[in-house]
DNA sequence: TGTATATATTAGCAATTCATAATATTATGG
DNA sequence: CCATAATATTATGAATTGCTAATATATACA
């Protein structure tokens, strides 16, 4: 019945940004440094950085510290799958 | 690479709201006229329309007319169970 | 045709989101 | 300690979203 929302619509809120899901993409199963994803995302480090964030407070990515660097991964790799399906039923034209 | 996030964004956009969401979970399987969802979902008359046309605008949603009435469904029930597993990943606690 | 019911649309404002630019923080190596 | 590299934070303004109130449309039926 109440299936949560509002914290559901939070985890989708999150996700729901072209930034935030190439980001996800992009990451997909590995785990990256945040200068990698500038590059492959194409957004501001700054703006990306901000992104980074918000994904990591709901729970979304995970990061750990090497020296200088901060690497970024998915947490629960099951949200790939999730997004994946998603596209599949709702834009499954071209690639 | 690039998972057609425009289109994959859009779609989970429109899912990512609260009054949205609990449209999609009160409707479930079944089909549901508008009054119905007004009534057990809370919100306004015109403010739950513009959600639901919305959500059809983005083809997640179907009507059918009745006479003076109009039915909305899910049109790809799949999504349910996206959302309900995007909740055990994220939203596990309380009912 | 006139009224009532169900639903949709529009306008307008408040609140939120987003990107950019500038600055701060943290860690490394010399 | 200083310079540099990597990342984060803050402020700001523009754009988008979301709600409400008012109005419009469509159908049924007396």
């Amino acid at each position: 019945m109440n299936c949560n929302v509002d914290c559901t619509a939070d985890v989708l809120k999150a996700i729901a940004h072209p930034t935030r899901l190439r980001i996800l993409c992009t990451l997909n199963l590995q785990e990256m440094q945040v200068q990698t994803l500038v590059e492959k995302t194409g957004a501001t480090q700054s703006n990306l950085s901000q992104h980074l964030s918000l994904l990591k407070e709901r729970k979304i990515l995970v990061t750990r510290r090497d020296a200088n660097r901060i690497f970024y991964r998915i947490r629960d790799t099951q949200l790939l799958e999730l997004i994946q399906l998603m596209r599949d039923i709702y834009c499954r034209e071209a690639a």
